[in-house]
DNA sequence: GCGACAG
DNA sequence: ATCTTGTCGC
């Protein structure tokens, strides 16, 4: 694993690539706590502003993949004309094989709307899901399926979560600035912080600001001068947003997904790349490709053998 | 002590 | 996340 390109600065207490390698959470040569200063470290050295060359409408995919006669198969050459440089968006979803122990990453390359690459990991597993503290066990997996991708990511599609975490470095952020590309969280219920309005019954194309609560810690620059004529109490800052992907006509019960920038995109901008992303289902289609291919592996392992 | 929590 | 069949509704 290569450091942060774009961050030389960025010298963490504990080399975050090497966490698969431990044990569980006391003897992992991690405590807790020193687990959640890395977050703090990983959340400073997050940027949650605009840093990407492209614009939604460049990866915008209109027509949902056919996942009924298996995944679409890959085409790595570029179709002709406008494809060459066309920015390439990877989706990565996990699979598990809790007899094993073990995770099955998938990474799945979009460029144009059409899958170029797949590409898959097979990872031990090294400590439980903790609340808060989820990079730490599927962030190597993550990683290593990125790894095993020839195409060169210009955006990251991460399940789960980013600002939108306890201490705004959730395993979004964590991917994205370890590999300084931009990247986003997309996740199917809310780890912490508080909508604006309702989340219930909304329906397609909605959505609203889901701001920090008191279990969210402060970090970054603050947006005040700190002058005595700065308002005494501003709003909580927003951490990401609820994002009403899909919902049916009539029998409406699809909750909204939970949106949040990892890291290089605001959350602004994210709620419109996944919704760029979105061609008729509720997951954006990098996710719903790497969650099936994730599936695909687990199932070739087994019954392989 | 209870709550509350991505995958 | 995973263990798992049918079933209600567009």
């Amino acid at each position: 694993m290569s450091p942060p390109e774009r961050s030389p600065s960025w010298t963490p207490s504990v080399d975050p690539t090497s966490l698969a390698h431990s044990e569980f959470l006391p003897d992992l040569g991690l405590s807790r706590e020193e687990m959640e200063s890395l977050q703090r470290e990983l959340a400073a050295e997050a940027t949650f502003a605009d840093e990407i060359g492209f614009t939604p409408d460049d990866v915008a995919i209109d027509e949902a993949a056919d996942l009924s006669t298996g995944l679409p198969s890959p085409s790595p050459e570029p179709t002709g004309d406008l494809d060459a440089d066309a920015p390439v968006v990877v989706g990565i979803d996990q699979a598990f094989r809790p007899e094993h122990d073990e995770a099955v990453s998938a990474a799945v390359a979009i460029r144009n709307g059409r899958v170029i690459e797949y590409a898959d990991a097979v990872t031990p597993l090294s400590i439980p899901y903790v609340p808060g503290l989820l990079a730490f066990r599927e962030g190597e997996p993550m990683l290593a399926a990125l790894e095993d991708l020839a195409a060169t990511p210009d955006l990251l599609v991460c399940d789960g979560s980013g600002r939108i975490h306890f201490r705004q470095a959730g395993i979004a952020t964590h991917v994205g600035v370890i590999r300084d590309l931009p990247s986003v969280g997309v996740a199917k219920s809310l780890l912490c912080g508080e909508p604006d309005e309702p989340v219930a019954e909304r329906p397609e194309g909605w959505s609203t600001p889901v701001r920090a609560d008191d279990s969210v810690e402060r970090v970054g620059t603050t947006t005040g001068t700190g002058a005595a004529t700065d308002s005494p109490r501003t709003d909580p800052p927003v951490i990401g947003h609820a994002y009403q992907s899909r919902q049916y006509p009539n029998s409406r019960r699809v909750n909204p997904l939970y949106v949040s920038p990892g890291h290089r995109v605001s959350s602004e901008t994210t709620v419109e790349l996944v919704a760029a992303l979105c061609a008729g289902y509720k997951l954006p289609e990098p996710t719903r490709l790497a969650d099936a291919h994730a599936d695909r592996v687990k199932r070739r392992l087994d019954g392989g053998e």
